[in-house]
DNA sequence: GAATGATGTAAATGCTTCTCACATCATGCA
DNA sequence: TGCATGATGTGAGAAGCATTTACATCATTC
């Protein structure tokens, strides 16, 4: 008896699996949020897709390798998610940015795996070009839909859009880390994650003199 | 040979450590920075501490159990120095709160060992009791701080304590996890972290209705 | 129809966590 | 004084993981 013929992955006919390199991304996402990244084993996606714990090395030089192909993989779904959310500023920029914050947050919670791949595993953005132009492309629409927020306020008191992004960004991750995910928040609230990003943004942009619907 | 005799561990006379559980804490202190908090290792601590790889388990139920007791410390140690830094308001509250904010940064950056038990570990809050609650007490100077300065607003305007605690702990716990640590910031940024966090939080009382210096 | 390169296997190494039976030592108690 | 006892450390070992190396299988191509 060997693993053959008992893993979960489809199409497994013959001796070469046909889309493992697949499989194994997809198992990885399954497997991240049930044992957190940590306890994310190579060996054990090898399994699931049936082959033996060498095979995974034609596909990826190291366990780190693969998560870095999450974590590559999930900036570009990100991206889509908070281009979605943007909608280019509709129905009005500040809206527009909420949202994208809120999508952050659903992000996170709805995509465990992938958001543990992108802020929690350890891997670090550089670990290859692609992974931080993906990075780089995310963060790129907060900063397009700041500009547009920033539009909105007269020529001499506009703040730079790079800082303005970067509070939205680091405000949606820090709500996100302690409160948003599927683990036990680091402390009890009386308002969801998203209520209390919303109000967190609406109190910033009225000190940056901005009114909703403004 | 064995590693007897070859720890760096101080106090190793004879068959017994001594200190073998402040040992281990001080190794693990000194390992997480380097390799991460995943890369850490028990064996690798007891190594350190000149005792063998089953000695740590006479004082920790598991390689966990030594995390969240770090992070324990960690918290109560977080505490401290966000009390120092808060002053009991002085010289006013705003600015005791940005200071607050600051030592969280600091706390990041200086206490590495620290953080990463608390923050990065992947060990839950719940993991026991002792730590649940030192990591409340931290929490708790955070709204007292911001109770503070909300109570330079008139009644009718006050926006909940917990609140806006949550927003600045948010912010400042964001900054501090894409851009304070001592691993490659996730982005290029035109300004230190510190400044990025006083900038934020300054704007978001001036949208609560404050002004520095007020 | 064989050479070739891509993909998967077996086996082995060295690491880890963790357990269990046993060794050593300090302490207290007779 | 001298022996029980509990706390602490040791040795050995089971089970699991990452990773490498030599070898097996298969599709493709010339």
């Amino acid at each position: 008896m060997s693993w053959r013929h008992h893993g979960h992955g489809r199409g497994r006919a013959g001796y070469h699996h046909g889309n493992l390199r697949e499989a194994l991304i997809e198992a990885a996402l399954a497997l991240i949020p049930e044992s957190g990244p940590l306890g994310f084993t190579f060996a054990e996606a090898a399994r699931q897709a049936g082959v033996s714990p060498a095979a995974p090395y034609r596909h990826f030089r190291d366990r780190d390798h693969l998560l870095a192909d999450i974590a590559q993989q999930g900036f570009d779904r990100f991206a889509e998610a908070l281009t979605a959310a943007g909608a280019d500023g509709a129905p009005d920029p500040m809206t527009a940015f909420c949202n994208i914050g809120k999508a952050y947050l659903a992000f996170a919670r709805t995509q465990p795996g992938y958001y543990a791949a992108m802020f929690e595993a350890g891997i670090a953005l550089d670990a290859t070009p692609e992974l931080r132009e993906a990075g780089d492309r995310a963060f790129a629409i907060l900063r397009d839909a700041a500009e547009r927020v920033i539009a909105g306020l007269p020529q001499g008191k506009r703040p730079p859009a790079l800082m303005v992004a970067l509070h939205v960004w680091s405000l949606s991750h820090g709500i996100a880390s302690l409160f948003g995910g599927r683990t036990t928040p680091v402390r009890a609230m009386p308002m969801s994650a998203e209520d209390l990003l919303e109000a967190g943004v609406l109190v910033y942009f009225q000190g940056l003199g901005l009114q909703k619907q403004g």
